[in-house]
DNA sequence: TAGATTGTTAATCGATTAACAATC
DNA sequence: TAGATTGTTAATCGATTAACAATC
């Protein structure tokens, strides 16, 4: 188990859980490594051996039972206890990630939201007060917050991840295109609307 | 030239493009594959050699000149002529893509905006009038519109795919958790927050 | 038992990195 | 010339896929 897992697999676990949930919601009891590799277009020898890096969750002859991978998936990624997040940033951005189901449907709960701007503190986006965001490091501290997201404009970036990172926060979602730095023992990733769309367009200017 | 790129390396250029946009600013001529690893992450040998997939664009003992760089990844991702966005959904997460200056910065240009509901047709969305969308079809082919950015709520996504893919549209950036289907010819590009922060969440149980 | 499907090993494939001749 | 750095080949590494024994 203490084996180093490709990040290719940790990326599509989120994949074979989707589709356990939507089958599961289907009816479907049982399922195959073939009708996961069609759900999801990954090679079925594929989806097994990525499977049996954390354990043999199948029966031969059989298949998966959907509701029991479904929660080994979960226990895997984490999503066996709620998560709590902290936004910071309550512009459009912000708004828009406050309101999002799919974060719900997880088991993730934004517990606190952060702006600096005096016209939003006080205000209420997704049932929540805005704070200003010089409460972050004791608001994260009391609700134990262990996630955070960057939705504010790119100069404030790096001051809001250093905050975060103080605040103890272990993980955290960039949706500024600054090349923020945290220290190690702390997860970064990074989304970039701009830089996904300038590396498919390279397809458009080819596949013509 | 018609060999097959890995896309790696398709992903890795806009990463040094910035780069190269940066260090111009601050007045760098020439630039290394040391520096530009050093600045992206990248180690330099993959640098040369991806950049080798299109072209020799250095020059040996004294590296790369960062105007001439620039230019060359500009035109390989085919962003030395502008491209027109249609963007579908002016809501939250739609007000805050027609926002993103990142977009302008690359020579994209939000030229159109589509809603569904009577409230924000007719509004002003960053500059634009939003129009309803039934009025996609003609005003993308009238504005020669090549990318479509879905920004509706999940159970539109599908529906707004067609519309833009009819219209002609060649690239599309789907930001709802729906997995959309759009035939051959039509590059799709899917961006799951909630995806991200799961992969990602992995980590943070492990790496305690 | 016969058919199905996993878990896992071995083979393949592709991508990354190291090394170095070419050359500025 | 001597030092630096590319472009490219060869070596390494890792990930994907095929194959099949195990077993339900």
């Amino acid at each position: 188990m203490a084996k180093h897992i490709p990040p290719g697999v940790v990326e599509r676990l989120p994949l074979y859980l989707d589709v356990c949930l939507h089958m599961a919601q289907e009816g479907c009891r049982t399922v195959s490594s073939a009708a996961l590799g069609q759900a999801t277009g990954v090679n079925p020898a594929q989806i097994r051996r990525d499977l049996s890096y954390f354990g043999s969750f199948g029966r031969r002859g059989v298949g998966y039972q959907v509701a029991d991978l479904t929660l080994h998936i979960q226990r895997i990624l984490g999503l066996d206890h709620g998560h709590r997040i902290a936004l910071v940033g309550a512009g459009n951005l912000g708004s828009a990630i406050a309101g999002y189901s799919g974060l719900r449907k997880h088991g993730f709960v934004v517990s606190a939201i952060f702006d600096k701007s005096r016209q939003r503190v006080g205000s209420k986006v997704g049932g929540l007060v805005v704070q200003h965001v010089d409460e972050l490091g004791e608001t994260v501290a009391r609700q134990t917050i262990s996630v955070g997201i960057i939705a504010v404009p790119p100069a404030a970036a790096q001051e809001v991840a250093d905050r975060l990172v103080d605040a103890g926060v272990r993980v955290i979602l960039n949706y500024t295109p600054v090349a923020v730095v945290v220290g190690r023992g702390v997860r970064l990733h990074n989304t970039d609307p701009v830089r996904e769309l300038l590396h498919t367009l390279y397809y458009l200017s080819t596949r013509t």
